[in-house]
DNA sequence: TTCCAGGAGAGAG
DNA sequence: CTCTCTCATGGA
């Protein structure tokens, strides 16, 4: 089916895709190319127009819906980077990337994915989620483009450890085989999940084994919705101690900080700050705090 | 060759 | 509680 979103305020399809939030997205000839709902979407944007294509044929009603959701487009925001825009450093972020957006993933894919994700880097973790899909997907075909859908809990918790292994994940195949385990069997619900408050969905998340704060909180942030969570990586942490804290700090200390700081938005502060630190560090620029115009 | 990457667990003190 | 060491892998 082709679905045309138009009059799209203040969204930015290629900032919010290439973020590092979301590994599956893959750019060919002129769209974006991916795997949502178990099924192929080829998604292009013109202006304020969003064009999505999709192998998708039943109730586009409840899969326009769903979309939404997962672009993140019920949000407002201009008014949630207006509240955080509280420095000269942060602004120059998001003037850089106005309309990055926090996607809301497929939350056992999430979990997976960030499990992989630890002490590695961003490249490399897009290669090892292709093979798993690869090798314990399904397949998909739509317009020439072929992906796989994301293995579910069972299917790898019955692959084995091994063969986890094999696709490179190191040292991570056993969490990974384990988290598949504790959800198959029912010891983790992603339903129940999906309803708790931030503070208890992340500490049911780091009952996981190589799943501590950082990896939880990236689940909540890029797939539950939690916008207060920040997780705090080698990035986030490089920015806080050079820029804003001017010392070496433990991830308490930058929590309560940023906490207070950006406030109840903090976690879509840390996008823009992460994604412009990765590509600009800019790190010394020593007057953007004297400069501040909004934070009393 | 060594260092690093969207870190976390285990052990020592 | 905090500090340190280790865990695979591949690219720079």
């Amino acid at each position: 089916m082709e679905i045309i979103i138009k009059n799209v305020t203040d969204f930015n399809l290629k900032y919010t895709l290439e973020s590092g939030q979301s590994f599956r997205w893959n750019w060919v000839d002129d769209a974006y190319f991916g795997v949502v709902q178990r099924q192929i979407l080829k998604i292009q944007q013109k202006n304020d127009t969003l064009i999505i294509h999709s192998s998708y044929e039943q109730d586009k009603t409840s899969f326009l819906t769903h979309l939404h959701h997962y672009l993140d487009l019920h949000r407002d925001l201009a008014n949630i980077l207006n509240a955080v825009n509280v420095d000269a450093y942060i602004a120059r972020a998001i003037d850089m990337f106005w309309g990055m957006r926090l996607l809301n993933q497929e939350l056992w894919e999430t979990i997976a994915s960030f499990i992989l994700s630890q002490n590695n880097n961003i490249a490399r973790i897009r290669n090892i989620i292709r093979t798993i899909s690869q090798r314990f997907g399904q397949k998909l075909e739509y317009e020439g483009y072929v992906d796989y859908t994301f293995p579910d809990p069972k299917t790898l918790a019955d692959a084995g450890r091994d063969k986890i292994f094999d696709c490179g994940t190191g040292y991570r195949a056993s969490y990974l085989w384990n988290a598949a385990n504790n959800v198959a069997n029912g010891e983790l619900s992603l339903d129940a999940l999906k309803l708790m408050e931030y503070g208890c969905a992340k500490q049911e998340l780091m009952k996981l084994k190589g799943v501590g704060e950082k990896v939880a909180d990236c689940i909540c942030l890029f797939s539950l919705g939690h916008q207060q969570a920040l997780p705090i990586d080698v990035w986030i942490k490089r920015i806080f101690e050079r820029v804003y804290l001017r010392k070496r700090a433990k991830p308490q200390e930058i929590q309560d900080f940023a906490k207070n700081y950006f406030g109840e938005f903090v976690g879509y502060a840390q996008q823009y700050l992460f994604h412009y630190a990765q590509q600009q560090p800019d790190w010394d620029n020593g007057d953007h705090l004297t400069l501040s115009f909004k934070h009393k």
